[in-house]
RNA sequence: GUGGGCGUGGCUCAGUUGGUUGGAGCACCGGGUUGUGGCCUCGGAGGUCGUGGGUUCAAGUCCCAUCGCUCACCCCA
């Protein structure tokens, strides 16, 4: 049996590239309006670095992380999400005495080891931003608003969720408030809710479990328990997303996977993907940064973009006409057609067309064909007889009509001149 | 980690109560057109029927095991 991909990781063929181009090509147009820079970060890091970011008891950390031994014996981890390395970078090199807000972005994939299914991948990739030194509620806003682009532009639709999570000062009350609730219930709560009260209560509110939702029913909400602070800044974000008319809703029930998240957090949701439901998401993460042993404070926010989900939701569509990928084929019948295709070919593309010939010298019906398959514009047919003759047939494969022209051996003088025959062919 | 579904040419799938040389469509190559693509037509190449074992005179078909894919639970982008 030969070699295969691993569980959970795919090739991206030639045949899906092409979309895969225009979500990126889509995402970096918009990213550079709202003054966002790339910066590109490994897909390795101390396994550390994860564990004190995301958090020692989520899911992730626990059970999903790609983990293995370096040959001096450090512990590594492929990254399972884009924040914890974007912000070690940004500590590392101090990007924050360059200029007060850092707009940052990274796409490439991400690692974790679950069951895949529909939309979920071993690796995965991610488009995610960041922004870094501002906690002002407009940024928020702003963030949710340029994911909405992002969308917008790729003719894509979702829904807006929000939540607050409150902060250091206020979430421990709210916590202490949720296990009061869950200790007065005295049916038996699932495993997984059992084992929560005590080391995460606020991944209660998202359990899917059916008796467990009943018996949660006045379950105490988060955004009833924000200290003043927190209310007012969720009130802004609110306001700021009012201001642009962004359609969103308020789900207290929203909890996100990992630990670092303060105050804001929003997914953007559909149900078009299957049992997954999340085509970006995102949060507030004020005291990371610190914790990460960088400046403090540093307010940061950041979201990511699920891109298989992107292209899994483009695929659903439409799909868009096969646009012109070859501006001119180049057919040739006997050797000294071909030597004469294969420099007219070299020349033509170094001019800047995009130009194929047939390189196993097959019967001219075949070089048709191979024409018609590259969707070429116009097909060069060199013949012996009008070889011989000082001409050639230039074809237009869409008309069917064809024309003789004269030809010359000094490609200097004969290649702008067929680049001005060629529609939308710019010469160089 | 748990459960369901599915494994037959590159792709999508037929394959009768087990029966002799495993098929079709698409794609590929060639002929019809001794030098003209898409449509048509004829032909060709391409298969360890996921793998291993068992039952049987005989297994793509039945049984067992195993691997893989997929969907879902969980969780998340």
């Amino acid at each position: 049996m030969a070699v295969k991909a691993l569980k959970g990781f795919k090739d991206i063929l030639p045949e899906e590239t092409p979309l895969w181009q225009r979500i990126e090509t889509t995402a970096r147009n918009i990213f550079q309006r709202y003054g966002f820079n790339e910066i590109r970060v490994p897909i390795l890091e101390k396994t550390e670095l994860f564990v004190r970011s995301i958090g020692e008891t989520t899911d992730i950390v626990e059970k999903e992380m790609y983990t293995f031994t370096d040959r001096n014996g450090g512990q590594l981890t492929l990254r399972p999400e884009g924040t914890a390395s974007v912000l070690r970078s940004f500590i590392e090199h101090s990007l924050h005495l360059l200029q007060p807000i850092q707009r940052l972005y990274t796409i490439g994939p991400m690692f974790r080891h679950e069951r895949p299914q529909k939309g979920r991948l071993r690796q995965f990739h991610q488009m995610s931003v960041e922004v870094l030194g501002a906690d002002t509620p407009l940024i928020d806003a702003e963030l949710m608003a340029m994911a909405w682009q992002i969308l917008q532009e790729l003719g894509l639709t979702a829904s807006l969720e929000i939540n607050s999570l409150g902060c250091p000062a206020c979430r421990p009350a709210y916590n202490q408030a949720l296990r009061d609730f869950v200790d007065q219930k005295t049916a038996t709560l699932c495993q997984d809710c059992e084992r929560r009260r005590q080391t995460n209560p606020l991944r209660i509110l998202d359990c899917k479990n059916e008796s467990c939702r009943e018996q949660f029913q006045g379950v105490p909400e988060l955004p009833d328990h924000l200290c003043a602070d927190c209310t007012a800044h969720f009130q802004e974000v609110r306001r700021y997303l009012d201001l642009l008319a962004i359609p969103y809703g308020v789900n207290p029930f929203m909890v996100r996977g990992l630990d670092y998240y303060t105050r804001t957090t929003f997914e953007l949701v559909t149900g078009d993907l299957g049992a997954q439901s999340a085509v970006g998401a995102g949060g507030r993460y004020d005291g990371l940064v610190a914790q990460l042993g960088g400046p403090d404070p540093m307010p940061g926010i950041g979201f990511a973009m699920g891109m298989e989900r992107l292209v899994l939701l483009l695929q659903q569509k439409q799909s868009e006409p096969i646009p012109v990928q070859c501006d001119l084929f180049i057919a040739a019948l006997g050797e000294e057609s071909r030597n004469l295709a294969f420099r007219l070919n070299q020349r033509l593309r170094g001019a800047g067309l995009s130009c194929a010939m047939d390189p196993l010298g097959r019967s001219l019906k075949n070089q048709m064909k191979q024409a018609g398959r590259l969707n070429a514009g116009r097909t060069l047919i060199l013949g012996e007889e009008e070889l011989r003759n000082g001409v050639v047939i230039l074809r237009n494969m869409e008309t069917r009509e064809q024309e003789e022209i004269p030809l010359n051996q000094d490609l200097e003088v004969w290649g702008p001149e067929l680049i001005d025959k060629l529609p939308g062919a710019k010469s160089a």
